[in-house]
DNA sequence: CGTCGATGTATCGCTGCGATACATCGCGGA
DNA sequence: TCCGCGATGTATCGCAGCGATACATCGACG
């Protein structure tokens, strides 16, 4: 499962649970929160947005924009949308899941990036999952590449090595975020910090 | 543009050039090749399969598969998949084009993956015009980031600076791919290579 | 005053992904 | 012996969502 949507939902409650936002702000911070380097379309977001509104999460409001000279002017105005109070309670319930979904490439990510509002106990079960699961595609990578090696060249060799680093430096990274996660997490140690 | 349809043309024409093979084979190295995270559905591959078929680059030959107690037997045998002297000229074409469509991000993949069988002046061409888009990439997050960063908390400026700095070595990488292609490349230097 | 690029909302066609169905094979265990 | 199960294998259908496009207003610049 994991739809593209399911991936909305929590990055669009988590960005609007900041401050309100329209829909072409919204998709700029959405596109550089996920690092989509394919651009999220508007035929994805706007119908997603609908869905939330229709759902009792958000509530639209339209902010007057009319032009300085007046006439009738702002025919359509941008649109606001805004988090309701059921928004806010869906976001904490998402925000406390810590299932084999929340690890999976595209979930991780917005996951990791309201870590900042999520419990110490989920930041850490999150971490722990999507560390096991590259190890394990690790494993099946270097696995695969021990039986092929030899029908290589020495692009495709170089390529698969290449891969294979990458997935390594991913791996180290998340054991260096669990362990300082451990000892107490970046974010809010006993001393307050600076700004 | 750029379909996933493209992609896979180039990568099955490459691919059945070594071999001839069946959808399923194919479809095991197809995700081995391209690393591909998600697995490539069916419903992409045979469609794609059938195009390349009446466009004349692919002859689907039936092998025989029956029962060793023989009978009626083997309905529904597998199908291999073989390029046609048309199939192995379009592969040879696809292989000369080093345009924009050949070094973004998918389609970089799959070029590199037949470097052996490329053109040492067009092996060049798209490691540049993949560095270049690259780096413009890196320009642009980077100033992203520098707008943005006293506005975010621990995690998500985290997550921006490994996001960075996987970038930033994936440029390095090609860095030293274009700088050992200029000295020769690693495939065929002067001497002839074993096996 | 014109026009050009950024901001902004919205929809439509078609690609291709996920799920599913169906069939045969070799294998190990009751 | 034969049953079940997982791997091998071909095939299609629904529909999510991507790319393209249309349309409108804005400020900036010459």
């Amino acid at each position: 499962m994991t739809r593209r949507s399911d991936v909305l939902e929590l990055a669009v409650l988590g960005l609007l649970h900041d401050a309100p936002m329209h829909g072409y702000e919204l998709r700029k911070r959405l596109i550089a929160l996920l690092g989509l380097g394919r651009a999220l379309s508007y035929g994805t977001l706007y119908p997603s947005l609908k869905d939330l509104v229709a759902r009792g999460y958000l509530a639209e409001g339209t902010a007057e924009r009319r032009a300085p000279g007046g006439g009738f002017g702002g025919r359509r105005g941008r649109i606001v949308y805004e988090l309701t109070s059921e928004g806010k309670e869906r976001f904490a319930e998402l925000l406390g899941q810590a299932g084999p979904s929340s690890w999976e490439d595209e979930q991780f990510g917005v996951h990791f990036a309201f870590f900042a509002q999520t419990d110490a106990v989920v930041r850490l079960r999150i971490l722990e999952g999507r560390r096991s699961r590259l190890v394990e595609r690790l494993e099946q990578f270097r696995a695969a590449l021990q039986r092929t090696r030899e029908r290589l060249d020495a692009y495709t060799l170089e390529l698969q090595r290449h891969g294979l680093e990458s997935a390594e430096r991913e791996v180290r990274w998340l054991e260096e975020l669990i362990d300082t996660e451990r000892r107490g997490g970046p974010g809010r140690p006993p001393g307050p910090r600076r700004r």
